[in-house]
DNA sequence: CTAGGATCCTGTCAGC
DNA sequence: TGCTGACAGGATCCTA
């Protein structure tokens, strides 16, 4: 899914566009992939007023004047995709962003004042949005959970903290635990690895406080150029003659580039699985040192 | 409590 | 050209 960045650059993407405006009706597609009921949709959506845009972790927060709030979680292949007067597409890249909408990938969609409909698309039903009161946000069992936040204030003690809980696990494990430090998925664990030039099978415990420090700083890093760069949205996903692109170009050094070189040593990327998950790493850069493995 | 594998679901792609 | 299995930017559930 779309990891931090990605629902960050949503969220921006959103604010200037949703913020004061008034949501006219909901029309759910797929029951599963909304978690509410009709009478609270009637109650506290419809007439409502959008009042704020948030993120926190890879969830996404529009707050209701109702004091009710849509929490979206886009998992793997979820988007958000405006259509109207301003026209806006960001998450998990593909035709869903440009096809005429609803389609066969639409659970959900909003009506809004202005003419204005958005979208949830979600290819593999794994998202939902929940329509809960603002202040239960707070309480729900995955929110109350997460680590820190790793772009805002100082996250380093209590990522360290909480990452020697995992001491027994592998690195990348440990990074993808959102209740370790919250936002980093898939590209940012294999990006932050190879930065640091740690490999993604070595057990926590075999780290140092500094090394476990350079990882989060690798993470940081990479998320930041991600969204300024522009994240996976519509803009970067069109290209001028129409092709498409790929915006993990602006950014990745080695996630989805298995065969092609690392961009610090010229040796070919490899890829491998480690978390159940498909892992890039550059063998040269990124050494498993065996001690208790 | 932790660790790791199965699971939810649809679509695509490599290999036969 | 089918068919089959692996895999996918995530997190939860279940078992040991």
């Amino acid at each position: 899914m779309p990891e931090l960045p990605e629902v960050e650059t949503i969220r921006r993407g959103l604010e200037p566009i949703l913020i004061g405006q008034q949501v006219m009706g909901v029309v759910v597609l797929n029951e599963k992939s909304f978690h509410g009921s009709n009478n609270d949709i009637l109650q506290f959506i419809n007439g409502a007023i959008i009042k704020d845009v948030r993120r926190r972790a890879k969830v996404l927060i529009i707050d209701l004047s109702t004091d009710y709030s849509l929490v979206i979680h886009l998992k793997m292949t979820g988007q958000i995709v405006v259509r109207g007067a301003n026209s806006w597409a960001g998450g998990h890249p593909n035709e869903s962003f440009v096809e005429d909408l609803p389609n066969k990938s639409t659970r959900i969609y909003f009506i809004l004042s202005a003419g204005t409909k958005l979208f949830f698309n979600d290819q593999r039903k794994f998202g939902w949005i929940k329509l809960i009161p603002t202040i239960a946000i707070n309480e729900l069992d995955f929110i109350s959970k997460l680590g820190p936040e790793p772009l805002i204030g100082r996250p380093i003690k209590e990522f360290l903290r909480r990452i020697r809980r995992r001491n027994n696990t592998t690195i990348k494990a440990a990074i993808l635990d959102q209740s370790v430090v919250a936002g980093i998925g898939n590209i940012y664990a294999d990006e932050a690895l190879w930065i640091s030039k740690i490999h993604p099978l070595t057990r926590v415990r075999d780290l140092s406080d500094g090394q476990l420090r350079s990882i989060l700083k690798g993470a940081i890093e990479a998320m930041t150029k991600s969204i300024e760069s522009g994240g996976s949205t519509m803009q970067n996903y069109v290209k001028a003659d129409g092709s498409r692109g790929n915006y993990l170009d602006l950014f990745a050094n080695v996630f989805r580039r298995e065969g092609q070189p690392c961009p610090r040593c010229g040796t070919n990327i490899e890829k491998i699985r480690v978390a159940g998950r498909g892992t890039h790493i550059c063998p040269r850069c990124q050494q498993l040192l065996d001690i208790s493995n």
